[in-house]
DNA sequence: GACCAGGAAACGA
DNA sequence: TCGTTTCATGGT
């Protein structure tokens, strides 16, 4: 039994969105985007003043999937706080529509943890090796691949081995992934409590985690708990205030992050979201 | 076949 | 507090 939605929304670019490094699991196919979203398989499709959603299963209410879209947020009023400068209106005229999701935390976590120097090509590859390998089934029948599976649980991860685990391909990943999974199976790490702490909080219990720097705790925050101050810096933002920001002279990384800290405003992490997507576009057009 | 990827941690100067 | 090296794997 199918359930389908309209969520009105003025500028979302699902493409952007659903491609733009956040998620590792939608798949474009026949106009649609497929994915997962907690236990629900989801099927979406941008339309001219909103995204049209359709599940697998019968859904009475869609909190779940409204605010994994963020269709209520009005995207006008955070441009407004974007720098007024030349870089940062490029990145907006090339990605306007693009939107920060609000993941759930394990998810994120975990796909982040298994992202560091991997290409998004491969990080798919990798998360859908593990949802196939661990994952629960999902009810429904019109799914392929990876796809057919939720993300595995900590609970999961934590009872299987190194061992079990690289079979995923994640190579030395894997024991970051398997201890993060045991902190959170065991009630050492509260990952939904991170939420209520200020940013600074949160941030410093994610990267107690062994594989978890800040690049990775900033994703986190960012992409699962809305700090939208939340600045992560990759080679590609890093590449993308280098290059837009200081052409000239060579800026050292701790001064781009201070930077990036100062300039952006208190939607940072969402100018970083189309910095970094606009960078890894534009030579492409 | 070289080079690089949404990094982090250990190490040496 | 810096720069350098190592880690595993696969795309380009």
């Amino acid at each position: 039994m199918k359930s389908e939605i309209f969520f009105p929304a003025k500028d979302y670019d699902l493409a952007a969105t659903l491609d733009s490094g956040q998620v590792f699991r939608w798949v474009q196919k026949d106009g649609f985007w497929s994915g997962v979203v907690g236990r629900n398989r989801v099927q979406l499709k941008e339309e001219l003043d909103g995204i049209w959603a359709r599940t697998d299963a019968p859904v009475q209410n869609w909190d779940w999937l409204r605010k994994f879209l963020q269709t209520d947020v009005d995207l006008e009023t955070i441009l407004r706080t974007f720098p007024n400068d030349e870089p940062m209106n490029h990145a907006v005229t090339a990605c306007l529509g693009l939107r920060v999701l609000r993941q759930e935390p394990w998810e994120c976590l975990a796909s982040f943890i298994l992202s560091a120097t991997k290409q998004i090509v491969q990080i798919r590859q990798i998360v859908a090796h593990l949802c196939e390998c661990f994952g629960e089934p999902l009810a429904g029948d019109n799914a392929s691949g990876n796809l057919r599976y939720a993300f595995p649980s900590p609970e999961k991860i934590a009872g299987v081995t190194e061992l079990d685990l690289r079979k995923c391909r994640m190579g030395f990943r894997a024991p970051n992934l398997l201890g993060a999974a045991r902190e959170i199976a065991d009630g050492k790490l509260d990952l939904p409590a991170l939420g209520n702490l200020p940013c600074a909080g949160a941030r410093e219990k994610l990267m107690a985690l062994r594989g978890v720097g800040g690049k990775i705790a900033d994703c986190v925050l960012l992409f699962a708990y809305g700090f939208d101050s939340a600045f992560p810096v990759d080679v590609w933002v890093e590449r993308a205030l280098q290059t837009l920001y200081f052409p000239k002279r060579r800026v050292s990384e701790k001064k781009l992050k201070h930077f990036a800290a100062t300039h952006f405003g208190p939607h940072a992490g969402y100018a970083q979201q189309y910095l970094f997507h606009y960078m890894r576009t534009k030579k492409k057009r």
